[in-house]
RNA sequence: GGUACCAUAGCUCAGUUGGUAGAGCAACGGACUGAAAAUCCGUGUGUCCCUGGUUCAAAUCCAGGUGGUACCA
């Protein structure tokens, strides 16, 4: 990519069931620019209805990027996220000065802004076999392979954590390399420039909208979208908000409307952990969602 | 109007013979570099309805009040 500060990616971020959408699509039309997508629910095609994807209508007012880009069925990733963004934005930045990068995951926002290290990619089977251990024998057992193979890693760790313990094995054994000497931490200067745009509103009013978006999901036809998709119930792709709970339902032991609440409670929570996320970096100015306006003069400005 | 029962955390409730409270859910805070809408860690947030009485000491016992529920009128 050739090095240009002229070039901005605008990120908004903010949490689930906020407005982003709708407010990334106001900021585009005005700009006359393309959004990327960056939620990793949202790349899926077969999710649809408890994903909130954007609306067909709203889909053909302005280009979006990784909006039913993957199938449930294929393995995508943050890294191969940082990748494939970086590469469209070399194509979006020849003919748009802005681009707009809008979601709520703020894993592959950092990828994005900030890059993740380029590690080896790691044989399937193997994360298969390190959560089959966990599973028949416990934490203790991954722990203490950890503590073998990564000693430094894991007196870091959160060692609760069993996707932790299990990346980093995974890691070192596919690598012959201690996990912990293969991550530098290091940011990746980007050629272009980065301003960060988070939405939030009182967490009440948040609960509201929440609460509010997944009655509406359920009319539009969730409970029918997730029995299309019972069968694929074991895929990560389907280890999601609105889905798990309904399979949870369909596999007898909640009543619908009990499954209905626990999306909302789930969804809740959710918004939580990435208000978290958006929070601990302090990069971001904060908006109400109504306040386009703003934003729209601080993008014009500078 | 009468009788009975009830009133404790946001909700549902527990609280023994009086020693200023606890559970589930909800909520709140945080971590997090290839599962991230995932995963993990942490935190009781209280006018024990009100007023008075008994007592060294009252969520607990007594009286009155207020509110609720049920039944009887």
């Amino acid at each position: 990519m050739m090095l240009n500060k002229t070039k901005r990616l605008i990120v908004i971020a903010g949490p689930t069931a906020i407005g982003k959408t709708e407010f990334a699509i106001k900021l585009a039309q005005h700009l006359q620019t393309e959004i990327i997508s960056a939620d990793s629910r949202q790349f899926f095609k077969e999710l649809n209805i408890g994903t909130a994807k954007p609306s067909a209508r709203e889909l053909s007012v302005i280009k979006h990027h990784f909006v039913g880009s993957h199938s449930i069925h294929d393995y995508y990733n943050v890294a191969q996220f940082e990748i494939d963004v970086l590469s469209l934005l070399d194509v979006l930045f020849e003919k748009h000065n802005q681009v707009i990068m809008v979601g709520g995951s703020g894993l592959y926002i950092d990828a994005v802004c900030n890059g993740i290290d380029e590690l080896p990619d790691v044989d399937e089977k193997l994360r298969q076999e390190l959560n089959k251990i966990y599973e028949d024998e416990g934490i203790a057992t991954i722990q203490q392979k950890l503590k073998t193979l990564d000693p430094e890693f894991y007196d870091t760790i959160d060692r609760s954590n069993p996707k932790r313990i299990i990346r980093a094995l995974e890691v070192c054994l596919a690598t012959g390399q201690k996990y912990s000497e293969q991550r530098s931490n290091a940011k990746k200067e980007r050629p272009f420039e980065i301003i960060k745009i988070g939405l939030n509103i009182d967490r009440e009013q948040l609960y509201q909208r929440i609460n509010e978006r997944v009655d509406q999901m359920v009319k539009d036809g969730l409970t029918e979208e997730a029995k299309e998709l019972f069968e694929f119930k074991q895929l990560n792709a389907l280890n999601t908000v609105g889905y798990k709970e309904i399979f949870d339902h369909f596999s007898g032991n909640i009543k619908l409307e009990k499954a209905i609440e626990k999306i909302k409670t789930n969804s809740r929570r959710y918004a939580k952990r990435q208000l978290t996320w958006f929070r601990k970096n302090d990069n971001y100015q904060w908006f109400n969602p109504n306040e386009i306006e703003k934003v729209i003069a601080l993008v014009n400005r500078s």
